[in-house]
DNA sequence: TAATCCGGGATAGGCA
DNA sequence: ATGCCTATCCCGGATT
């Protein structure tokens, strides 16, 4: 259940978001065993903040893949030197660098929607409606821009387009991970799907860690996908067929009940 | 009327 | 080799 004092005080930090997005630069990228997250302000009046994570494997000296479900596969360091200090870094990643996803199954597309929705670089071609209930839209000048990036992340040989996008997404109401939402362009997660992914995403270095925690609202955006489970369900197109139980405990995606079991 | 969006059948490709 | 799952291709209808 969400109150008044929840959506004021997630508006207002969204609002801070975009604030810090407009005037900001985000980039990432890694090296050997380290992660690095900058924001580089546009005015030169304000200083550069960065973060740096190193990312340490658990059988040291082995070449343990990174474990996605592992939040202490992080942890935040100080760098040793300002990374404007060295030469600009010719590679950007996204958020989830790809090569850090080796020994994972493959990225889905809800994923990479749910990374994109917190990359400040597509802002202007998806966003959220309402956080708090996994409600996002994409933004109709820009949503080609999104399946591009999404069609390369895949390694596709022909381009990506949004139709073909929105048609894997459609795809998602069948399983119920995404279901389409009755306005243009507007889809919602599933709560028990955007909830595992809100535990991710936290477990791995993000823009909010750019925040000091103790501007962060206990129950700030990242933990408020508690979910609107009724109006999500009211988008349900088969509802009667979800197995919540399983959803509920399964690290895969949701499961259906078959009938004729 | 054209452009855009949506829905869905068919199929390719990866994986167990 | 097979079946399942997901993504992609492509077309037609609905909406703006």
């Amino acid at each position: 259940m969400q109150g008044p004092l929840d959506n004021d005080i997630n508006q207002d930090f969204q609002d801070a978001i975009d604030v810090m997005q407009r005037h900001s630069e985000i980039f990432y990228y890694d090296t050997d065993s380290k992660y690095i997250e900058n924001i580089r302000s546009r005015d030169s009046s304000v200083q550069y903040s960065v973060s740096c994570y190193r990312y340490t494997p658990h059988s040291a000296g082995s070449s343990a893949a990174y474990d996605w479900g592992e939040a202490s596969s992080w942890s935040h360091v100080v760098p040793e030197a300002s990374p404007w200090g060295t030469p600009e870094p010719s590679v950007l990643y996204p958020i989830i660098p790809e090569r850090l996803r080796k020994g994972r199954k493959k990225l889905r597309l809800y994923e990479y929607l749910h990374e994109a929705l917190h990359d400040a670089s597509m802002v202007d071609s998806i966003q959220w409606t309402d956080r708090g209930t996994g409600t996002f839209h994409f933004i109709s000048k820009n949503k080609e821009k999104l399946a591009e990036c999404w069609g390369q992340r895949k390694g596709n040989r022909k381009a990506m387009t949004y139709q073909k996008m929105a048609r894997a997404l459609r795809n998602y109401s069948r399983t119920g991970e995404i279901v389409k939402v009755r306005r243009k362009l507007t889809y919602q997660f599933n709560p028990l799907i955007l909830q595992r992914l809100e535990t991710m995403t936290a477990s791995v270095p993000s823009t909010q860690e750019l925040i000091p925690h103790h501007q962060i609202p206990e129950q700030g955006y990242y933990c408020s996908a508690g979910a609107d489970w009724h109006s999500w369900y009211a988008q349900c197109p088969y509802p009667a067929e979800y197995d919540f139980t399983s959803a509920l405990t399964s690290t895969e995606g949701l499961k259906t009940h078959d009938p004729s079991q």
